[in-house]
DNA sequence: AAACACCTTGTAGCAACTTCAAGGTCAAGC
DNA sequence: GCTTGACCTTGAAGTTGCTACAAGGTGTTT
């Protein structure tokens, strides 16, 4: 199988099966007489649970971890849970972060109800007298 | 005032502020004799605007848009309100995402309630089946 | 032989910064 | 006068997970 054929398979780009040579996340292809990258059934399974982690926002490097803890023969999967529980908690604490933003947007968009001059809009006057509270640091990949 | 007060003033890195001058987000800033960058009140209240847009997750882009809309001179907000209703959706559709997420990654977490062998762990398994549906385009900038 | 789809490598770009390197400026302490 | 330390300057590189070239080699079809 040739890269543009795992690509197919896996729903991702040539580019992306590169860039997860590169990055660790898929073992170096063998090569044919012509230098191109061949890959068999195994290949496909790495990644297609590669973009499997990937669909559920995991980063790069929680997707190593799992693949050591994997790879670890007879390793029981206590590691895997806590990886798993670990990913959840920033799911839910960026949900959290956004139910807030959203509620100071909505606040936000209630003080101008109709079009006036710029320098009444309840919104730019918002904007200028919020105080920022430092924002808080990120404690989760995701954006 | 200098950059370092400037940036404490307004909750940020002296870096930050270099950085938002380069973006356009800052007018350059005056000079001393000795080079350093001097400022006044006008750029701190500045500062504090495109700050408290970022804490609410604005881009750079939204943030030029909205700082380009209160320069216009006798206009009204009418793009102010449209442009914060956009902005609205995006955080919207971002929590609807995730809340998806979160139930994808809570019905994984069922699938293995005790310590086990690796090959056995039904979080591996989900993983290795999932038939990750080609993953949505982004919609919004909100990671 | 030319057209076309595919493969190779390497580099640059995105967002919004952060970090680093290498150096200039200025006030205080010995 | 000389050093220490805190501040300032510029510019380049790193972060994350790719995407998009550019410049060229390979392989099949017409």
């Amino acid at each position: 199988m040739k890269i543009g054929d795992l690509a197919r398979h896996a729903g991702c780009t040539t580019e992306t099966v590169r860039f997860y040579e590169k990055e660790g996340l898929l073992p170096a292809a063998d090569r044919a007489a012509n230098n191109y990258r061949s890959y068999g059934a195994r290949h496909l399974e790495r990644l297609r649970f590669v973009r499997n982690c990937r669909a559920l926002d995991m980063t790069h490097e929680e997707i190593h971890q799992l693949l050591a803890l994997m790879e670890t023969a007879g390793a029981d999967c206590g590691g895997v849970n806590e990886l798993l529980d670990a990913h959840i908690q920033h799911v839910d604490l960026r949900i959290a972060e956004l139910l807030q933003l959203k509620q100071q947007l909505d606040a936000l968009r209630q003080r101008c109800q109709q079009q006036q001059g710029v320098d009444a809009c309840g919104i730019l006057l918002g904007l200028a007298e919020m105080e920022a509270s430092a924002r808080p640091e990120r404690h989760t990949h995701l954006g």
